[in-house]
DNA sequence: TAAAGCCACTTTACCGGTATAGGTTTCGAT
DNA sequence: ATCGAAACCTATACCGGTAAAGTGGCTTTA
C-alpha cells in the first residue's frame, strides 16, 4: 500500500504538490499534474483516509440509526440517505437499534469520538450521550438530525410529513365512504408520530364530522400486535365498519384477521394504512394508505445535516414534507346492512 | 472537545499513560487508574478514532454492500451482521449499490483507502477494484466475503446455502404433491444462485421424478417480472399447476397473477418461493417456501471476515448452511380435472 | 558489591496526510 | 536592467493518538 511520499519521490514532486494534485488540480500546473497522476496510476496510490481526517478533523462519515432494519418503512429512506451522502462526498454508518438502549449510548458515543461528522436519528427519543451534546450546543445546531418524528422539547432539526394532517386525511376518506363507526389501531404513546396521527384521526373539530363513533387499539407498529388488535375489534358486538392502521405492516395484520373471520375486503371491512411501503399495492386488495415521500424524507435530513455541518444553517429546521392519500381496493363505502345499523343504533 | 494532552496534564501523567489506561486498565496501578479515569470523566473525554486509526492502520469499519437495500431479504442479513459487528468492536458502512456499476467501484475505492478493514460483498460480481485487490492477494484471502452468491473463479471466501438442494427440495415437493406440469420462475442468469437453483430444480437425474414437465421463464427477482412471467404461463394452453419462484417477491408477483385471473391458490395453482422472507407467512394464502437463514448468514460473513482480518484464516474458506422447506398454505395437490388432463396428454 | 531484572511510568518517534508559511521562477512593466 | 507580483512549488509543523524505547528506583542474584 503506497504512501504519499512514494507517489512524491516518484513523480519527483514534494507530497504537498501530489495532496494538491489530488484535491485542488486547478492550481498545479498541467504538466506537474500529469506528472503525479501517472504516478498516481503506476503505484496504484489511494490516500489514507484515517490520515486525511486526523488532519482536516472531519470523518465525512454520516451516521445514521434506525429503530428496526426489518421495517421496509426504513428501506426507501436508508437508500435516499445512502445516495444523497454519496453524491455529497459522505459515507453511511449505519446503526440499528433494535429497540435496545443500551445499543444507543454506543452510537452516541461514535459522535463524541468523532467517528462521525454528524447523525441522523430515527426513533422516538435520542439516547442520553447525544441529548447532552445536543443541550450543550443549544441555541445552535447540533449536528443531529431527526427524521420522521422529533422531540417537542429539544432544539434539534428534523424532516417528516404532516402527521396530524396525514390522520384527519385517512379518517375523512372513511368518512366520506359512509363510515361511521371508525377502528383505530395505533403505534406506541411514546412514538411522537402515533400521538398526532390519532390527534388528527379523532379530532372532534374537524369541519363536516358528525356521529362518528372511533374505537382505539394500542399496538406497536408490528403484524402481529395489529392483528390481536383487529381480531378483537371484530369480535365486538358491534364491530367497526372500517379500520385505521397507523402503519402499513399493522394494515398486513388487519387483512389477516379479516381473512380468519371471512370478511371480504372491502365490502366487509375497509381497511387505511398509513406509509405506503412498496407491499402495499400488492396486498390482496391493494392497500388505500397515506403515502410519505420516504426517499425524499431521507434526502432532506441529509442535506439538513450538511447544511448544518457546513454552518448554512445555525438555527434548527424544520422540513415538513407532503403526504398523500393513495386510494386503492382496500375501501369502499359499507355494506348497507351494517349503515342500517348504524343508523337504527344511532336513531 | 478534550484530547489526551489535556487528560494527561489534568491527571498529571503521560498521554502514554491515559492511553493504556483506556486500552489495557491491567498494566497500570490501581491508583493512577482512578486519577486518569476521574479526569477523563470530568472531561467527558472520549478518543478521537482518526488518531487511534491512523496510528493502528486499523480502521474499526467493516464495509457492507447490498444490491438492493429495498429487498427485505436483506434486511435480516443486515442485522446480523450488524449485531455481531458491534459486538465484535467494528462498525458498519453501508454500500447501497442500486444494481449500479458506477457505485461499485467507488466502494471499492474505499477499502484501498483503508477506510474499511474488510468488504461483505451482496451481489453477483464484484468491482473491477476490488477484483483486482483479491487477485492480488491470492492464493492468500484478501479482506473480502462474498455473501449468498459467490463467484467460482475467485479467490474468496463466502457464507451462503445449499442452492442446488434447495431448488431441488422445492420441486420435490411439488412432485410429491403430484404436481407435473411446473413452471419455474428464475432470476437473472448472471446470478450464479439463481442458476443454480435452475440446475436442482430440473435435474433430470433427481431421484424419483418422471413425467415431469418444465417451463421456464426468465425473470429479474423483482415482484414485476414475476407478475408478468406467472400471468404468461397461465395463459398457455396447458398451464403448469404449480409453480416455483425464486424468491418470495416474486411468488408475490405470482400470487397477484393468479388473482387477477380468478384463480384460487392453492386449489388452482400451488406456488412454491424462496428465501422465507418476513412477510411470506403472512400472505394470502400463507406461502409455502425454502427458508435460508438469513440473520446467521450474515453473522457468518462478519465472522469469516474477522477471522480473516485477525489472521486465524489464511486460506479462503466456504460455509453452507442448511436450508429448510417450510410447508404453508400455497401448495396442495393438483385438481382433479388438472391431472386427469395431465394424465390423458401424456397417454 | 556490581550486575541484572523488574516495575511503573515517561519520552519520543511515528502513522500519512494537509495547511501554512516561505522560497523560487517567470514575465510584463518600468 | 531592475522591480513587483503572480504563479507555482517546497519544507515543515501539526492533527491526536499508540508502540517502543528509555528512565529511575527498587529488589534480587551471582
Amino acid at each position: 500500500m503506497p504512501n504519499i511520499y512514494e507517489v512524491a519521490k516518484r513523480a519527483g514532486v514534494s507530497t504537498a504538490t501530489v495532496s494538491r494534485v489530488l484535491s485542488r488540480p486547478d492550481v498545479v500546473s498541467p504538466e506537474t499534474r500529469r506528472k503525479v497522476l501517472h504516478a498516481v496510476k503506476i503505484l496504484a496510490y489511494a490516500p489514507n483516509s484515517a490520515a486525511k481526517h486526523l488532519r482536516t478533523l472531519r470523518s465525512g462519515k454520516l451516521l445514521v440509526t434506525i429503530p428496526d432494519l426489518g421495517n421496509p418503512f426504513f428501506s426507501p429512506i436508508l437508500q435516499g440517505i445512502e445516495e444523497t451522502a454519496q453524491s455529497e462526498g459522505y459515507a453511511v454508518l449505519l446503526g440499528d437499534m433494535q429497540h435496545d438502549k443500551s445499543r444507543e449510548d454506543h452510537y452516541g458515543l461514535m459522535l463524541q469520538r468523532r467517528e462521525a461528522d454528524g447523525l441522523i436519528f430515527f426513533g422516538n427519543k435520542l439516547p442520553r450521550s447525544v441529548a447532552e451534546l445536543v443541550a450543550a450546543a443549544a441555541p445552535k445546531c447540533a449536528p443531529v438530525v431527526y427524521g420522521c418524528d422529533f422531540e417537542p422539547g429539544l432544539c434539534t432539526s428534523s424532516v417528516h410529513v404532516d402527521n396530524v394532517a396525514g390522520g384527519a386525511d385517512a379518517v375523512d376518506h372513511l368518512y366520506a365512504l359512509g363510515h361511521r363507526r371508525i377502528g383505530i389501531v395505533s403505534g406506541p404513546p411514546d412514538s411522537p408520530s402515533s400521538r398526532d396521527r390519532l390527534l388528527g384521526a379523532t379530532d372532534p373539530e374537524r369541519a363536516g364530522r358528525a356521529n362518528v363513533e372511533f374505537v382505539v387499539m394500542k399496538a406497536d407498529f408490528s403484524i402481529e400486535s395489529a392483528y390481536a388488535a383487529v381480531n378483537h375489534l371484530l369480535g365486538l358486538r358491534r364491530p367497526p365498519t372500517a379500520i385505521f392502521c397507523f402503519n402499513d405492516e399493522m394494515a398486513m395484520g388487519a387483512l389477516e384477521a379479516a381473512w380468519g373471520r371471512r370478511l371480504r375486503v372491502p365490502e366487509d371491512l375497509s381497511i387505511v394504512g398509513f406509509d405506503d411501503i412498496r407491499f402495499a399495492r400488492h396486498m390482496n386488495p391493494p392497500l388505500t394508505t397515506i403515502a410519505q415521500p420516504m426517499r425524499e424524507i431521507g434526502i432532506g435530513t441529509v442535506r439538513l445535516l450538511l447544511d448544518i455541518l457546513s454552518g448554512r444553517t445555525i438555527v434548527p429546521a424544520t422540513v415538513t414534507l407532503p403526504h398523500l392519500l393513495i386510494v386503492r381496493g382496500s375501501t369502499a363505502p359499507p355494506a348497507v346492512e351494517a349503515s342500517l345499523m348504524q343508523h337504527a343504533s344511532t336513531a
